[in-house]
DNA sequence: ATTTATATTGAAAATGATTATCAATATCAT
DNA sequence: ATGATATTGATAATCATTTTCAATATAAAT
């Protein structure tokens, strides 16, 4: 299961998944957001395209996606999971978050990534190979008080 | 509410809360870790020696303590979070993770911390003072294919 | 093109972690 | 000690995500 080379199509055949119209519904929703959206989400504007389709086969099709390394899971502790595409994160900015722990907001940013990325880079590549790992994306949060829950209380 | 200079104890007066036994044994449990524990096994350990303690002011307790940064919430995407207290994580071992995508094996690790770890400083203090942020912790997380799963299917 | 084996779907029900409710109780300032 | 109120614990409720299962769609074989 080669996770850079093939696009996600080539991924599911070389894994024995079938291409269906739900998988490549979910696929263009994914594509035409940056931002990471939720499986309820997703599934609102899939039904605005196919009214049959079913939320089950939305949280399948984002765990399969999921699985095979083309989406990316993000639990951010409000209760809902957010999914977004790699290959879009990777085009249209890659960013980290800031992530306040008294109101739950998030904060994207892309300042600082330069370094940040190469150093990444640079550790993926020896944690690859010390534990036999296949990396196939990141995430880096950092945690604490917005400008407002530090003022507030 | 600041989140370095003072103990658990001081935190929660400062920000109006009470000092009562199940916060104090949930603290208890939470010093005795190293690992992160999720809702249930501090509750089940609860049990252990206060017997007529509620999961609900577990679940209660853990909020708080994550809402005054005493505490840090993990979510890994296995519908259960999990909870250890920031001031363990960072004496006992400060450690990133690396998530198979595919069986969900979680590997600890804490190679390479050292540069890791210096850049995530001055990252924080960049972001903090260009984003009025209080930062109280970070996670950096890996997502992959584990030895294991890059094998078989 | 048809058939065939089976992967996938969608609806409904089930699960399971977490949260809300509320009367009883414990804490802290007075 | 007393009173105001924050906290607790039991129960019920929520709500995201999974499971189940019969119906359907897909890809391969004919």
């Amino acid at each position: 299961m080669n996770t850079r080379r093939y696009g996600w199509q080539q991924k599911l055949n070389m894994a024995g998944f079938r291409l269906t119209n739900p998988r490549g519904l979910v696929m263009d929703i994914l594509r035409k957001t940056e931002k990471h959206l939720s499986a309820e989400e997703i599934y609102i504007r899939a039904l605005s395209i196919n009214p049959s389709i079913g939320l089950t086969t939305v949280y399948r099709t984002l765990d399969l996606f999921t699985r095979i390394g083309a989406v990316q899971k993000f639990d951010f502790g409000d209760g809902k999971a957010r999914f977004e595409l790699i290959e879009n994160a990777l085009k249209k900015g890659h960013h980290h978050h800031l992530v306040c722990i008294s109101c739950k907001s998030i904060i994207d940013y892309t300042d600082f990534m330069k370094e940040e990325l190469e150093l990444m880079q640079k550790t993926e590549r020896a944690l690859s190979k010390k534990y036999h790992f296949k990396i196939n994306h990141h995430t880096v949060d950092f945690y604490g008080l917005c400008h407002k829950c530090q003022v507030q209380r």
